[in-house]
RNA sequence: GCAGAGGUCGCCUAGCUCGGUAGGGCGCGGGCCUUGAGAGCCUGUGUGCGCAAGCAUACGGGGGUUCAAAUCCCUCUCUCUGCGCCA
């Protein structure tokens, strides 16, 4: 959701907004019910008050013990009218809404435009390319020869994209996890772990719609949706409350499973666990003060640089274009991950600042003192890791000659001071 | 799952029996007083629309009865207590 002021204001903000992103999108239509919204606003407050000052005059009459049929009388017809012009405006509200709710965050200057992913602009590399000299393998074979994944018995069991894991890759998952909830510890984040469902309004907050059928899986008969992530449950975390100054920024780690239908994916990535219906996730989310979250913005970016710089992951960093990024999103840096097996960098971290837009559709706000006025919060959130794409990336990087995995030094004492697998 | 008790402004609370402009306290802001601070006193302190004066709106959500609902009725939801079931 954007700020009202800015629709009604300044629409070529938006117009140039919707042109970056080559989004498709009724902007007169929302600024017209936006127009409609505040006639109807001071249509019916206008009736709203005749109707309290007859409401008064009745009261009088009563203890006085006067008369009142004439003006009970009109006052019914005033109600009447009243309902009516409420029907009226409540469908404007309707639309204004949905149209509220469907259009895509404002995009950040530095961001560069363009239709897809090959306007993305690198920043920056970390770490050598590992060498082999020994003919190597993908993450499907190292982890079939180990017998690590059970893909076929996943595909009876639950269908594709899903996967046992067994063995020692279930032990270096759990190390992953636990080595992130530390690192982030550390960092001052407090652990969350969330509800992995949860209800349409929640879910509302941090997901536009187009989303909604791509991606989140939704419970039968309830109002419950499967998390995409742990972002969707933290960031409604603190719907409708209003936040102590005092206490922003607010720095979470959130661990969770993460299910995703993977909707608009068919072929791609179609074997092995890069591209999986349900994998967990350490998450970073912030809640800032909208001065600070440029700022805050560069740090979540920095710790995920350095996490994998300490797990010796040789990766680099992308700034996405208008076309590649989130709808809710003004500013999403990626980073990408080296994978031997595949001999190409891929995304494992995705970093944005959504500024203002999930807290105004979550009405979370913030003030100093208890008699100022309210502001809308920034939110941030990066992946810090999504464990399947790393195992897969440690399987292919650090796989030696003999057919097994180096562990990362990092890892090593999460894994009873093993060094391989 | 069953029964009872609750949900009122950032926090606490009154009002609900018997319908008629939602009151008080804390916190916070401003003012008076004071050498200063404190105390005391005055005043402000939700949301929306509006340039503003101001008006409207708000008692967990939705619906109903009524000229009029925090108050009466229905429904949903959450919290607490007890019972039941359960990893």
């Amino acid at each position: 959701m954007l700020d009202p002021k800015i629709i009604k204001e300044r629409p070529e903000i938006i117009k140039d907004m919707l042109k970056a992103r080559s989004v498709d999108f009724d902007l007169d239509g929302l600024v017209e019910s936006d127009q409609r919204r505040r006639r109807y606003i001071i249509e019916t407050d206008e009736l709203r008050k005749k109707k309290n000052l007859m409401a008064r005059e009745i009261s009088q009459k009563k203890k006085a013990k006067e008369d009142a049929t004439s003006i009970l009388a009109e006052m019914k017809d005033v109600s009447v009218e009243l309902t009516r012009l409420e029907g009226r405006q409540e469908e404007n509200e309707k639309i204004h809404a949905s149209l509220s709710l469907a259009i895509p965050n404002l995009v950040d200057e530095s961001v560069p435009v363009g239709p897809d992913k090959r306007s993305n602009k690198e920043i920056k590399r970390w770490g050598c390319l590992p060498c082999f000299d020994f003919k190597i393998k993908d993450h499907i074979d190292i982890s079939e020869n180990l017998d690590l994944v059970d893909l076929e018995r996943a595909a009876k069991v639950a269908g594709a994209r899903f996967y046992y894991l067994k063995n020692d890759l279930v032990r270096l998952n759990q190390s992953l996890i636990h080595y992130a909830l530390d690192f982030l510890s550390k960092k001052g984040y407090l652990l969350i772990q969330p509800p992995y469902m949860i209800n349409r309004k929640a879910m509302q907050g941090a997901v536009i719609a187009d989303d909604f059928e791509e991606a989140i899986y939704k419970i039968e008969q309830e109002d419950l949706y499967m998390i995409g992530t742990s972002e969707h449950a933290m960031a409604a975390m603190h719907s409708d409350e209003i936040i102590e100054g005092r206490d922003l920024p607010l720095r979470y780690a959130g661990v969770s499973p993460c299910f995703r239908k993977e909707a608009g994916a068919h072929g791609r990535d179609q074997k092995g666990i890069f591209r999986v219906h349900q994998f967990d996730k350490i998450e970073q989310f912030a809640f800032t003060r909208p001065e600070d979250s440029w700022q805050e913005h560069e740090m979540m970016l920095g710790i995920a640089e350095e996490f994998y710089q300490q797990l010796e992951i040789p990766h680099r960093v992308m700034l996405l274009s208008t076309g590649d990024m989130g709808k809710v999103s003004a500013k999403t840096y990626d980073i990408e991950a080296w994978m031997a097996g595949q001999n190409a960098y891929r995304e494992i971290v995705s970093c944005s600042n959504c500024l203002d837009y999930q807290s105004r559709r979550l009405k979370i706000r913030f003030r100093d003192k208890t008699n100022e006025g309210t502001q809308y919060l920034h939110t941030l959130n990066s992946t810090l890791i999504a464990t399947s794409r790393i195992l897969v990336s440690i399987m292919e990087n650090f796989q030696t000659k003999d057919g097994h995995i180096r562990i990362p030094q990092a890892l090593q004492r999460y894994m009873g001071d093993r060094k391989e697998i």
